[in-house]
DNA sequence: TAAAATACTTGACCGTTGGTCGAAAATATG
DNA sequence: CATATTTTCGACCAACGGTCAAGTATTTTA
């Protein structure tokens, strides 16, 4: 009966951030939601701040971790292919309404610590594996770049930038259009065969 | 005589974002810097973040007036030339360290608050620019593209990303290749002469 | 097992903050 | 000059993030 109370402050914020603006959250509330004293909270985090970080690293963790989860259920193995379900256990929640997760949810607040956060975040959990498949790619011959670490780095923050619904606070069409050309730039960037990332803006 | 109270604070909050992170600049302070009272504030603004925003834009703003002006004061008149001289406009003093200005010292800060909102105004204050200088190029042969407000847009937010230290915590050496990267995306984007974007990376 | 040491828990408390407000001062209007 | 309107102000407030001494549970020691 190991009542972990790390694992409880961090259910309690995510629950929280998923109901509430992050300006709405105080410490009081987090240590009332988890059912614990606001000391505490203290002698797990030493600030408020620092759950909110492991919150949304633990978010983008768990996209990674699903990611190589789908990988075992799979038959295609393709360096792209990998890319392409890597992609989508990052983006495919956000463009569907029923099945929301943590990463649409935090997007949709507009509070600007978050934003600035889940963009650093991102690129620190998700761009790392990135390279390795950019790097699987080019020994296939499927993708041809010099940089891989630096293209998978630019790769993940455009493609979060794009997510982020309050940067560009558009019409479907606008992001559509956008995503088109951001598939145009990856072909010509990573040098693939025309198509290789259609998925971004075609329907499933 | 006319003492504009809303011209003191703009400029004692710029003058304060220049010395001290965002989070130490309290309202009482910006009052102090400008000499006037804090309820005084609260009459020309709504909130204390109102008056950060207010300074982030009106320093965009600033970027985009600079380029203007360097128009008149130049032969070169192709939408390229311009082009280079808008994106000089907004980001040659991030990497000279003797000329400081607003945009460096304030993307220097780790506060986050302050990065959203940056990029926000960017694409706000610069994006309709360049668009109006894409479809320049277009109508000159030079650039082709079928869409120039969301290339535009792309093209100011990842130009922006890369501006942010706070994102990028890295070397310089990664940053000149991500920005030849950026340079080789922009041509491909744009489908404009091969170097056309050259200037991003190359000294001067 | 008792005692000592360590790890964990707590909520009252603190300093600071963003923002409010009624009143005073300045300015405009007639 | 009197009245109305706009501007200025700082004492004040509620709320916040964070601290802390004092307690309780757990483990270690002998």
């Amino acid at each position: 009966m190991k009542s972990d109370k790390k694992e409880l402050i961090f259910d309690a914020m995510e629950k929280l951030m998923s109901e509430v603006p992050y300006k709405d959250i105080s410490v009081d509330v987090i240590a009332k939601k988890a059912g614990i004293g606001k000391g505490s909270i203290y002698y797990y985090f030493k600030s408020k701040d620092e759950i909110l970080y492991s919150v949304i690293e633990r978010c983008y963790r768990r996209a990674v971790h699903e990611y190589f989860e789908t990988l075992h259920t799979s038959s295609e193995n393709s360096a792209l292919a990998k890319i392409k379900k890597l992609f989508q256990s990052v983006i495919k929640r956000d463009f569907s309404g029923n099945e929301k997760n943590m990463l649409i949810t935090l997007h949709l607040h507009d509070d600007m610590t978050l934003h600035h956060k889940m963009k650093c975040a991102a690129i620190q959990e998700i761009s790392p594996v990135l390279t390795e498949l950019l790097k699987e790619g080019i020994n296939e011959g499927s993708i041809k770049t010099d940089t891989p670490k630096e293209s998978a780095e630019i790769i993940v923050a455009v493609l979060t930038f794009f997510l982020d619904d309050t940067v560009f606070p558009e019409d479907n069409n606008s992001m559509l259009i956008k995503l088109k050309i951001l598939a145009g730039v990856l072909e010509t960037c990573l040098k693939t065969e025309p198509g290789s990332f259609d998925f971004l803006y075609k329907a499933n």
